[in-house]
DNA sequence: CGATGTCTTGAGTCCCGTCAATGCACGTGG
DNA sequence: CCACGTGCATTGACGGGACTCAAGACATCG
């Protein structure tokens, strides 16, 4: 990996804060990979050999059950950090839901580096702290909302997620986005079946709250509405 | 506070990697503060006003949704570390489920240090870390598990984390605790009702699997048992 | 144009939530 | 000591929202 400088999620990835010289010797240790849709990259249990960013793409993180039912507990946007440092096993699976480009290091040599780096752990650390918000925030969902409540919620918090991965100058349209997970994973994600995400999709549709001009395409036709379905706090 | 080297959690808390100077420079930052049982330190969506150790007692997070529905996102045993550095406002409200003695520290002053003492924010990252761990494994049960896995999931939980609390060098019985929630507490824990919550402990009183001798004691009869009921990955 | 995979829709069931009554421990005061 | 009130917890009866099972619709691709 010759030029992290020139890294389309530089700005807003945990490297963002490394000085030239400490830039280039964290891309010394790292290389780029592309990952299919649907490839898993870690799996829950194992060693976990690898940390890494996401430079394009969206990933899901996946707990499951001794029988098999399976939780989604995390998605992955650009810019996002990957795996678990600081520990042997990864209690959870990390697979591509699109096609995705990630800079990759093994975590033993990450672990040391950002030991060396307090400006990287600082930013990991914040990055965690987000990140532990807004896995609670989905405590709530799970544990409290109803099935139209959890799909509002969701169809939210993509819209935001999506939005905030482009550049910041241009202007995208956050009431119109593609859907990186199908019915299956939203159901993973919610704690829902897929027949109850249908219907509940159908009859946001039916009540023109949102649009679905295809399977994956969603647009929100009336966002206060959606809010108020969402019961945030 | 005078004396951070006779702190009972000091080793396993995040102030534990620190240098005797280090540590008496934090110490002045902080003061020791009792809170009573049911009082709130921290609310949800106000200003963060301060982070703290639990040197005792057990406190809760909570979140709650536009109309009141209430979700526990965590539980606090002593050594934890409270609060939502680096961050304005406090995402949950923090409230003692037990009388508990804190060592609090005002915000702004102990990002301050924490920002200059990279062994302090390693800790304070790995400990995040794993209670993201935790946060996520309560995903897979507040989506995916039944009532009586939840409760059993909780049980052996409630057992190992307040076995860590006390001394190593004493044997503590882990099949016998007290519990530091109500019936309505363990309902918002798990997302389930204060009615269910009880017909489902009856049941395993009456399987045998545990016994209940008053309404805050637990002894566990057969943990392997138990432990399939979890249903653990 | 079938074959396949994904999504939608419908009918019936069940687990858990709701509502309500009862039980139990504790404290207070007559 | 006992009557009474209060706060939790337990238990029962009932209903509803999401799950299960099953069929049908739709899009994609050979």
């Amino acid at each position: 990996m010759k030029d992290c400088s020139q890294c389309v999620v530089r700005n807003r990835a945990v490297c963002g804060g490394l000085q030239p010289d400490e830039l280039e010797a964290l891309g010394q240790l790292g290389r780029k990979q592309r990952v299919l849709k649907g490839q898993t990259v870690v799996w829950e249990g194992e060693d976990a050999l690898v940390v890494a960013n996401v430079i394009d793409g969206v990933l899901k993180l996946s707990m499951s059950t001794a029988d098999g039912r399976e939780q989604i507990v995390g998605i992955l946007f650009p810019s996002d950090f990957i795996g678990r440092p600081f520990g042997q096993q990864s209690p959870y699976s990390i697979t591509a839901l699109t096609d995705a480009d990630l800079c990759i290091f093994s975590r033993a040599a990450f672990d040391r580096f950002s030991r060396q780096h307090p400006e990287l752990e600082h930013r990991l650390l914040r990055r965690t702290l987000d990140e532990l918000d807004r896995t609670r925030e989905w405590m709530l969902l799970l544990g409290k909302k109803t099935a139209n409540e959890r799909i509002a919620t969701l169809l939210l918090e993509l819209s935001t997620r999506m939005g905030e991965t482009g550049c910041s100058t241009e202007q995208v349209d956050l009431d119109r986005f593609e859907l990186p997970l199908d019915r299956q994973q939203i159901g993973d994600l919610l704690g829902l079946t897929i027949e109850t995400v249908s219907r509940q999709l159908s009859r946001l549709k039916a009540a023109g709250v949102i649009d679905l001009p295809d399977r994956r395409m969603v647009v929100i036709q009336d966002r206060s509405r959606l809010q108020d379905l969402a019961a945030a706090a």
